[in-house]
DNA sequence: TTGTTTAATCAACACTTGTCAATATTTATA
DNA sequence: TATAAATATTGACAAGTGTTGATTAAACAA
């Protein structure tokens, strides 16, 4: 047992998942059926509802996972002394893309749930809000807010452009882009 | 024109937005049927979608509606100067509960919806994280987390108890009670 | 008030849903 | 390897879904 699951388990929730991921990259959710996602997994549509209640209930709880993932590699990197580097933090971010490019892509993409990036957002504040202080010299206050938003959304933008062009640098690479982007804005490398 | 929506569209909502609340206090939202809240509406079930697409739908729609009163409401009780009274902002609230007593007791009851909660919690927060310093003498840092998760959590079990128990007190007189508990904890008054 | 616009009803439709019991298959393990 | 346990398949079912076009009724504006 690799994963605590059964091996037949894994697999078929991979073909689904894999399924909804494909599906969600050309209509939103409210226009998947449970029948498409089965046929497409090249599963029998009843072994759908062994795992999953409906749809819906299925996108909630990938999404879940996905925001656990994440969650907990933020929190790993919250030293105790407050700050640390931010290279090692978005580089283990970037990888979890990587490993999750399709469902990520698509959570996150055009027919993506507004109500999941906030989420995301909301992590990536309160590792701000615990480490803005020493990692940036920002004051906090209303200051505070127009950074948090333009850090996660511009994270988002960067993210989904990666992803939808196939991913052609490494974790490394983005995750020192963007260590960049954040720390000195965008100005040219020489 | 009262409310810029035809005066027909108003009484359907209503009866749907009635049925469905009465429905959430039985039974979770994925176990409810569009079949069902139309019959219960007494409404042509083809009405229903002249409204809202599927039964999530409506669920999430009716919970923006009441995050944005909620959100106007704790908005407009910020003064410049940083916190103000909290006795007129929770009069307001219970105010806003006390009007929509069906549908809020149902989107905050037994089946409710977590992540509605969850936002809720949010404006409550922003609030906090606003006016803390002034308001109430907290320092901010660990301490502000649990002194918000303290206050919203037991606001929200006191609203469901006040919706619950058929709303024996005035707005008014709920407000001054929780303006005390948050104040000055929950000893007895002579 | 009258005419126009908009909303609700109704019946019908092909399709999807969620569930079931019976069965076959795979997995873990003794 | 043989066995028991867990998982997936199959086919079938009643019920619910989402949409449509034709019709009726209500609301609005001049």
């Amino acid at each position: 047992m690799a994963e605590n699951e059964d091996r037949r388990v894994r697999k078929t929730k991979k073909l689904m998942t894999k399924a909804l991921a494909e599906l969600l990259m050309q209509k939103p959710l409210s226009a998947i059926s449970v029948r498409e996602v089965a046929e497409l997994a090249d599963i029998n549509r009843g072994t759908f509802y062994l795992h999953y209640r409906d749809i819906y209930d299925m996108a909630r709880r990938l999404q879940d996972e996905m925001l656990e993932k994440f969650d907990r590699i933020v929190k790993s990197h919250t030293s105790r002394e407050g700050a640390d580097e931010l290279f090692p933090l978005l580089s283990e971010l970037f990888s979890l893309l990587a490993e999750n490019a399709e469902l990520a892509g698509a959570l996150v993409g055009r027919n993506g749930d507004a109500a999941f990036m906030d989420k995301l957002k909301n992590i990536v504040r309160e590792k701000c809000l615990a480490d803005a202080h020493i990692m940036l010299n920002i004051k906090s206050g209303g200051e505070f807010e127009y950074f948090y938003n333009y850090i996660t959304s511009g994270c988002i933008g960067v993210c989904v452009a990666w992803l939808d062009g196939g991913m052609r640098e490494t974790s490394a690479q983005m995750a020192a882009l963007v260590e960049r982007m954040i720390l000195r804005g965008v100005q040219a490398v020489s």
